[in-house]
DNA sequence: TATTAATTCTACCTTTCAGTAGTAATTAGT
DNA sequence: ACTAATTACTACTGAAAGGTAGAATTAATA
């Protein structure tokens, strides 16, 4: 019950971005700045580049640039490109989908939480958490 | 963002034997009604067995039944026991812990969400959703 | 006591996630 | 044109989760 690494990777840099827009970063120093191993981190990038939320420039002098207002760019978008987050229909229990017509045992005391966490990754855009907190 | 296999299969079965208490149940019929995976299912109750939330009669004529009254055992209980849930101060971006003196970006968002769903898991027990809802 | 139906134990296989390695492609600067 | 610095691509390795196989153990019943 918690995010994968990829995704927890993925919104600290994007965080890490933001809060330093004018700078065009490179993946080396985002990899050492946040303590992300290099291979994995442009694998991330590549990902991100791909679904357009980051801009690539590549060749010499090249980096990683958020191609969107950072208050454009909401957690669930990034959590979608690699398939984490919750999704509206998706049974707790797993088995197969909960609708208002057929529920799992658990769907009741489920609606709440689900509805909150969704809210929040929704709601939340990198605008709202970059440079917040002391932890990079 | 979800519970993994192991604890849903054993969110289930404990709901399925709460609500038929009176029946002694094997791993054969739940593996039949719950189409949970004949060999996965034992390897999931032996570990409840050790955890004393469910006893074990071996040999012929054995099966399962409950050890605690069904009001007696929340879903965290189970949760527990298979590492899932979510632990008070793990973090959400996976930098270390989360304390009030050093948090991360997204900490003061996760806090609410967070709180939801420990109370649900804390607060709901097999009693609560023993024979609710249309699937098994 | 022998049989049979059940759980338990040990070991293995398979798939997915996390991370690594090497090379190709691209581009600024000299 | 050449070099150095950078991203992109392909393929691999290691670890954890999910799942399977077979034999050992237990106990009721005939």
């Amino acid at each position: 019950m918690q995010l994968s690494n990829t995704s927890q990777y993925a919104i600290r840099t994007l965080t890490y971005m933001a809060t330093h827009k004018e700078v065009q970063m490179n993946a080396t120093q985002l990899s050492r700045v946040l303590d992300i191993p290099y291979k994995f981190l442009t694998k991330i990038m590549t990902d991100l580049v791909k679904v357009d939320l980051v801009e690539s420039i590549r060749g010499r002098e090249g980096g990683y640039l958020l191609k969107k207002q950072s208050r454009e760019i909401a957690l669930r978008d990034i959590l979608t490109v690699f398939h984490d987050g919750i999704e509206q229909e998706q049974c707790i229990l797993g088995i197969g989908v909960c609708s208002s017509l057929c529920k799992c045992a658990l769907h009741d005391q489920w609606v709440a939480p689900k509805q909150q966490i969704q809210q929040m990754f929704e709601q939340t855009t990198l605008a709202d958490i970059a440079g917040q907190g002391c932890k990079i």
